[in-house]
DNA sequence: GTCTATAGGCCGATAGAC
DNA sequence: GTCTATCGGCCTATAGAC
């Protein structure tokens, strides 16, 4: 991966994920990128290949981030640790998984990837602490988890430190 | 609201449902609604004015929903018609919620009507019922309202009714 | 008056040629 | 790295059918 290849990923994604994809044009990213328009063909082949190097790029940081939740062998480090995920992303990855949620409504993407493994290993836990219903509680931490990181993306979550408290003690933490 | 409007609205909220607003043509949209492409321009002025007269509908429908929930005086009965909100909506319906989260995403849209004033109610209802956070309850539940309706509307909630009584129980139902 | 059919201008985007 | 062909989308305009 050149150092020019590297530039154009990184403007596309900062273009897709303010914009949209269909909004952002090749020329626009090739200005920012600062390279020639030409360059993104050579290299990606055309847009759509844009666009897929960077949901490559996507799916191994999301397992880079699940992988340890599901290796945590304690029920209640491990919900815990699932809480603490959004709030411990990084302001810079944040274009990244915007772009994520924009090609989930936009392209009706769906990063299972993600989802079921852990869903899986929740469910798991929950049994191991006894919850009747483990299941649904297991769903219902993955939904909490979903709306957290789109509240935090889109910077509607005052209390941010207060929120993650109060959820922390909710399970127990 | 003559029937050619009627069509033409119809197949504009179909194609921005699925498709998304910037990837329907407005000749598809005329072709889907079985009148001439000029005939849009005529009523709507342009594509934009197309989808300001379907979020005028949707901002209505919204209001609808929420007003007996805001009225609702009995703070239980408030927290458990929340709940009850995402499992009552009409499949029929299901395309202008799309169009929402489409647009939430896609233009950064804020549907603030339905959240602000249902956050203050629930915030009003739990201190009713004496919890000892009730902003963050009311946050939480907001939130989960949201990914509720997001995993109905993308299909990805087995259990329907299994889920909606666990809900129901956890607050008390 | 409402609508269709058609023709076309303008513009920007993708892509490939050079 | 530049240049340009081609395509499609938005929108206007007009002539005429129901």
């Amino acid at each position: 991966m050149t150092e020019k290849q590297e530039k154009i990923l990184r403007a596309a994604l900062e273009l897709f994920a303010q914009e949209g994809y269909d909004a952002s044009s090749t020329s626009r990213i090739a200005r920012r990128a600062g390279v020639s328009e030409g360059l993104i063909f050579r290299h990606f082949t055309n847009k759509k290949g844009l666009l897929d190097a960077l949901m490559q790029g996507m799916n191994q940081r999301m397992v880079q981030l699940v992988e340890p939740i599901l290796g945590e062998p304690d029920a209640r480090r491990c919900i815990l640790a699932t809480i603490a995920l959004p709030f411990g992303l990084e302001p810079e990855e944040y274009d990244y998984w915007r772009l994520q949620y924009k090609l989930k409504w936009q392209k009706n993407a769906r990063p299972a990837v993600l989802n079921n493994p852990l869903y899986q290993r929740l469910t798991q836990a929950f049994e191991q602490l006894a919850y009747p219903q483990p299941a649904e509680e297991a769903r219902l931490l993955v939904h909490l988890l979903d709306s957290l990181a789109v509240a935090l993306l889109r910077d509607e979550l005052p209390d941010r430190e207060a929120y993650h408290q109060f959820l922390r003690r909710k399970y127990g933490g």
